[in-house]
RNA sequence: GGUGGAAUGGCCGAGUGGUCAAUGGCAACAGACUGUAAAUCUGUCGACGGGAGUCUACCAUGGUUCAAAUCCAUGUUCCACCA
């Protein structure tokens, strides 16, 4: 269980196209994963995410602890059972929220004690309590429990970071090797280091030295530069082993998606697909449209003539803002559906590109259809 | 016919002498969103001007006052109740 086989690879970049084997099945990868965290992909049925050939979803171990809570996982039966998902489930551990709940807590080594952002109730947060519930949930790839930085932030931080993320990923694989099922679920590493490369260096080989089936680059997309995000990758390709499937967490930019497959990564997941959808903004080939623009209102074109999308395939852009205009559900629903879509493709043609050994040509013609004022805009501050 | 009440910016609706180009909300327009505290949040929203500012505005007309969306008179329209 858990191999990774590298079935081909570019010759002039790191882009390589793999297939990660799962208890719920295989993974074809580079592969771009919806995110769920609250056991439903917001807005979309499982059998809608099948229909976009979603192959893998995320959940999230913070939420899902709060709400529903492991009693009730554990008498549905796991995840997999609760939200009637059949094929794999990657799981965070709560890490993230451990960045972007940073006003609700407090951090020690220890543990991280943490208000309830519903109720504000006590809640202790560690890699032991991570490693538990992920073991309730049963997802197929569990994350360590690890810190994740803000930006920008001093070395002296995010150095502090790095150390309590190596020590919390000894802890989150202790735990779960004795506890969990190893054969029935992956434990991958993540690395840290903010902008910072000598600390990404030294977490690199402190979490891959750890011997995890995978590893996963955190820390990124969270204000840097695409320029500074490009360059943590480079600097991480040339120390991950390239034989073990490599996820950059929290990456779903379209852009940044293509160029971290360039750079030899071979998952990712972003809320942007989802969030964006329900706030009326779409990806398309071209770029990015806000379909509340009255520019939208009498254009009875498709969002993206070259998407397969069911949006795109029924319903006209003036029809779309309408929904929008009215906050109409169906309009969150068939935005989201178009952007996971599109997203989902991205990684699809990449890795059609990728085995056709067409890579470097895909990446180019990606890069010069997709125009967005925010990419040129996006500078380090 | 009588009595009482009301008329405010695209809409609803605060404001009862100066700090009011006028609180709020909605609509509209524009923007943001990267391991989801998000079907959320932010900005603009009378005209002209780069700005200082100027002009036009709270039903209409006239008046009181240094000063009126706010007070008075008349008119118009609407609402309620009584005949």
């Amino acid at each position: 269980m858990f191999e990774f086989r590298i079935i081909a690879q570019c010759p002039k970049t790191g882009a390589r196209a793999g297939e990660f084997v799962t208890p719920h099945g295989i993974i074809h990868t580079p592969v771009f994963m919806p995110v769920g965290t609250l056991a439903t992909v917001k807005a979309m049925s499982p059998r809608e995410l099948e229909e976009i050939d979603a192959q893998i979803i995320l959940g999230n171990t913070y939420h899902l602890y709060l709400r529903p809570g492991p009693d009730v996982i554990t008498k549905a039966g796991g995840l997999h059972n609760f939200m009637n998902w059949g094929r794999p489930i990657l799981t965070d551990s709560g890490g993230f929220q451990v960045f972007s709940l940073a006003r609700l807590q407090k951090i020690t080594d220890e543990h991280v004690l943490c208000r309830s952002h519903i109720d504000g109730s006590m809640l202790t947060m560690s890699p032991e309590w991570s490693m538990k519930m992920q073991g309730v949930l049963g997802s197929d790839i569990a994350m360590c429990f690890d810190q994740c930085t803000e930006y920008p932030t001093t070395h002296e931080k995010a150095e502090e970071a790095v150390r309590r993320t190596t020590l919390w990923a000894e802890r989150s694989r202790s735990y779960f090797m004795a506890h969990n099922d190893p054969e029935r679920q992956a434990l991958f590493g993540i690395v840290q280091g903010s902008v910072y490369d000598d600390l990404r260096l030294r977490s690199a080989e402190e979490i891959t030295g750890l011997d995890f089936p995978g590893y996963a680059i955190g820390g990124l997309s969270v204000g840097e530069s695409h320029a500074a995000m490009y360059h943590a990758l480079d600097v991480l390709d040339e120390v991950m082993p390239r034989q073990k499937p490599r996820y950059l967490m929290g990456v779903g930019y379209p852009l940044n998606i293509v160029e971290g497959i360039a750079r030899g990564i071979d998952m990712f997941d972003c809320v942007m697909p989802t969030r964006n959808g329900r706030n009326a903004t779409v990806f398309i080939s071209s770029g990015r449209l806000n379909m509340r623009g009255k520019s939208h209102a009498d254009d009875f074109s498709p969002l993206d003539p070259e998407c397969d999308c069911y949006t795109c395939r029924n319903f006209s852009r003036s029809y779309l803002r309408h929904l929008a205009m009215c906050g109409e559900i169906l309009g969150s629903r068939l935005f989201t559906w178009h952007n996971l879509r599109f997203t989902i493709r991205i990684a699809e043609r990449a890795r059609e590109a990728i085995i056709a050994g067409t890579f470097p040509e895909f990446l180019r013609d990606f890069t010069e259809k997709f125009h967005d004022e925010n990419e040129d805009n996006n500078s380090d501050s």
